[in-house]
DNA sequence: CTGCGGATGTTATAATGTTACAAATTCTGC
DNA sequence: GCAGAATTTGTAACATTATAACATCCGCAG
């Protein structure tokens, strides 16, 4: 598996797409779960770019590509890919996006830049295990973190500082 | 300015409530902000309990005392204290907290039991430091950090380990 | 008094997410 | 293949969270 690209970098996202895909098929294959249409379709939708997506954006496409959908069949597909680990929510935004370390146990961080809205995934041992020690310390079981970071990624500093 | 009280454990609360109201008034004094009825009041109900408040819990309080209010009412109180940095606003929840550390330009780390719903805000720079380093080898330029950890407190361990 | 700016009131509406139940599809044991 | 069970999807209504737009009030400077 080849390193990931920048998502505020030019790069073949095509590759980004198939590759999550591939991904999301034997992942689901393994775990004997059903990547129905819909649901492959969703994560494809969520994969169309690194930036977040809305619940209700996945829909419109959904719609215009003429398929009938409602919200329910958006939040259940995007419930089963988070259950698998193949789309993260961003709790900060009410968005989605494709998870970058699908399969691999791993608690997502997320650096999310307001200018451009694209969105970076990393996987930080430091972090991670630095936010387990606090926890620990007040005897906190940790059952799930949610850490989003808002700013500024390199190719949006220096053009609009400011909103 | 004594040590905090831990919310899940008993505590003379009235004290939490006085010492952040406190707090406020000085805040705002200082910073010529004014610190109005409603907005005051606003604060002292996400005060009542260490338990994150949603907006409309907070309308409906005040709905209750007979203060004729509407969500406006509401969100421009809750925008106002967040932004002298009284009240914080837990994403994963969306719902709102008093802050713990008013004033000392800080950045919230928030243990939230899933069992009694109590949040705890820490203050960790091992945390923060490794998170500003995570971001800055990634180059982007850190504005926000939202931490949320969701799991269960020491006093609901052992208790409900499930839902 | 008069005008100005911040704060509030009021109504309506937008955006996000869920419940409940019916219909269709897929799986399983035979 | 077929009956029944389980999962998935369709559909309509609804609940929750948040904002837009505009009128009004209030404290204060001139
Ligand atoms: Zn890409
Ligand atoms: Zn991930
Ligand atoms: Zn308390
Ligand atoms: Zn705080």
């Amino acid at each position: 598996m080849s390193a990931r690209a920048l998502p505020y970098r030019p790069h073949n996202h095509d590759d980004c797409v198939s590759q999550a895909l591939a991904e999301a098929r034997a992942i689901c294959q393994e775990q004997h779960a059903r990547l129905t249409p819909t649901r492959e379709r969703v994560l494809e939708l969520i994969w169309e770019s690194h930036k977040p997506l809305g619940a209700y954006d996945v829909l419109a496409k959904l719609a215009s590509e003429g398929h009938s959908a409602a919200p329910p069949t958006v939040y259940r597909a995007l419930d089963f890919l988070q259950q698998y680990g193949l789309v993260h929510r961003i709790a900060s935004l009410n968005a989605f996006i494709g998870c970058a370390h699908a399969g691999e146990h791993h608690t997502g961080m997320f650096l999310i830049c307001r200018s451009c809205g694209n969105a970076l995934e990393l996987t930080d041992t430091t972090v991670s295990k630095a936010i387990h020690e606090a926890a620990g310390a007040e005897a906190f079981v940790t059952e799930a973190i949610t850490l989003e970071i808002a700013g500024l990624c390199p190719s949006c500093q220096g053009e609009q500082p400011n909103g």
